[in-house]
DNA sequence: AATGAATGAGAGTTCATTCAT
DNA sequence: GATGAATGAACTCTCATTCAT
């Protein structure tokens, strides 16, 4: 938990320390990190950073907290404009790539998690997760996919996003068994090369599409 | 890299090693696992490691490379036999998760690559993957499955596989975003809730399936 | 030196930072006893403190200070009834097994002095013998004890109070080492076993003890 | 618990480091003193401290328990040599004194353990005490002294020793509420002056003495 | 009179790695 | 081939004390 502050200076000793935190963890990982580090970004002393969290533990918890709002919200900007479920799910799946390319490292916070405070990382994926339910469930009852278990569709699609996003925006686009035929040029819809991400949400489409899998959604 | 053997006593010092690095990880994770805590589960002398491994990080990256394999075989063991691509993928995933179940700490390992050795990481799933398309491209050919881009797909399938992985079979059946309906009973197939397994693979038919979804998948 | 006061609002405080720090010092040591948690027990900020003490050894020693006088106050209660040196000395010792006995960590404190303060200690200690040898010196004149020489019993008496104190009073009535034949139920006369005090007596009585040693202390 | 060495190398570091916490004990006292003071003393670096030692506690532990023996050793010296008990009394006590003398703030880490480590203080009072009650029963076996419960004295004669032993050896002859007219200049005996001394034995000799107490004592 | 945010020195402890034996 | 004693840098975290408000 965190402490002290209460007043406006406090507050702000507090902001500076937690962005100070997000760049060092993103630059060297949990381990590698140190509170000396973040403190001297920081600009104040060391003893300062335990006035306002109990542990570099703590910060780190607070740290996913926050990029996992940041996250919904990169997600769900777009998705509301969206006339179809599956319109919606490509603004979603564009979102996240673009959040994912503007901090790459800062991802990979996010995920490491998993080895450092798995209760975090689990309270991430479920919250993502809770919103995609929702949304499959009403284009269920609308008739406009196919009637799979909405939970199961949800994790699955949470999973096609994490890995597709490691895959082309994390290691870049070309790479050791890269997708050889990928446009690295064309990015118009988002941070992963067009054709992939076409064919991406081809492969989704089809996955919840009713009847036959032609939803589409050509760029 | 490695070092020191060639005679068999050397083998053989160097095997109980790896199998003792192995266990430690799987139990500590990579940060808090020591080279000390190794060599003792090994029975050897704390320098002895040094000469079999350069670093901590090298016998690191050698497991994951062995588990790679284990992972893999775990994985086409069954799928010689099926006769659709579906029926391969179905037998595949099954693979996977079962060596999940079994070695739960174990796979948390080559996940922990991504921020103790990328390339490790990058170096594992690409190989599964590349497995993976040509399966894909074999049923392209043969008009079996729909002609989305075999690498992709692979791609896509292979993150759905991590996140149910990670989802029903390392957090357990139960838990907060749990699938309510899932049927904890049954398990015939795999270490994933028959009914969450089955979706998935409706899921993953509709995706792949040609025309329409009707690949299902029914257990 | 302490400071600030004056005002009855400002002694008030003070007095609640003693009370706490006598507290928060019999519960944990000096060395682990913080500021902090003094001012948190007593409801005042950190910096309050120090308007009232100079630092953290200044209120430990206004406490043994404190302490001394309650100690004194505590043996020479009853002694001042006694019609005969010994009646004085078995008053005496009673009612310091009985201070330390209700405030077993406070008496510690007292103790604690001689790593931390030793001068306070030594004040302590003479404060005491000064009024002991006041009394002996009295009963040699009116010949009612021996004629040695009334500091070294004093302090021979105080060594025997503070080890018998701490053997059967601090440490408790059982454990090893402990007296075989010490009856535990009976307690009349203080907070040692009446066996202990009564052959402490003896033991007393025989040092002091006119012509013969014989005699004394039965209870 | 203690660790690794076994070889003459790793035995004569062990001693190293435990002659360096002594003195640094002894120096600052326990809370004062830091491992890197002592591994510095001792000319080894940081980490091979915690190769002989678990912890900072560890030393001190080991410590209490070896000037146990010496003091106990000190103490029996000359004791074996007197034909009365009173004589080895005598002999007992001078070895404290002379041991306490010898290395003063040696004898104060001993006494710390009281608030560093309480079982460990409690452990050489009781063998200390243990061999004392040996002697006395004997003693009164042979109709040497009274009969009084021999735990009971064995600890008030411990209080004695500590007490005086503090008042004359450790704060010195003089001082405040020094006992006026100790003789400082002689001292054949103990450290103590002599005539302190001597006014001790008669004490001791008046409890412990059979029939009247009045003998003993003359220098 | 009172506050509490800020400090920074320093604590105990761990560990990958080296190298003389 | 094997050992294990030795290292020292680096870590997280605590705390008495100050001082602007």
């Amino acid at each position: 938990m965190s402490a002290a502050p209460r007043t406006a200076r406090g507050e702000k000793t507090r902001r500076r320390l937690l962005e100070a935190a997000e760049h060092v963890f993103a630059e060297h990982g949990y381990t590698e990190a140190s509170v000396s580090r973040i403190t001297e970004r920081a600009g104040v002393g060391q003893g300062t950073f335990y006035l306002y969290f109990d542990s570099k533990l703590d910060v780190f918890d607070e740290l996913v907290e926050d990029l996992n709002q940041r996250v919904r919200h990169a997600m769900s900007e777009g998705a509301r404009g969206a006339s179809t479920r599956l319109e919606a799910e490509r603004a979603g799946f564009a979102g996240f790539f673009r959040f994912t390319a503007e901090h790459p490292a800062l991802y990979r916070v996010v995920r490491e998690a998993e080895f450092v405070s798995p209760g975090a990382l689990r309270m991430h994926y479920t919250r993502i997760v809770e919103g995609y339910i929702d949304g499959l469930r009403q284009a269920q009852d609308d008739g406009e996919i196919t009637d799979i278990d909405p939970t199961v569709a949800a994790w699955a699609l949470m999973g096609i996003g994490e890995m597709i996003g490691m895959r082309w925006v994390l290691w870049g686009t070309g790479g050791d068994g890269a997708g050889g035929d990928a446009d690295p040029t064309a990015s118009g819809t988002s941070a992963v090369p067009d054709h992939v991400f076409d064919e991406m949400m081809r492969f989704i489409g089809g996955a919840l599409g009713r009847g036959r899998g032609e939803g589409e959604g050509g760029s």
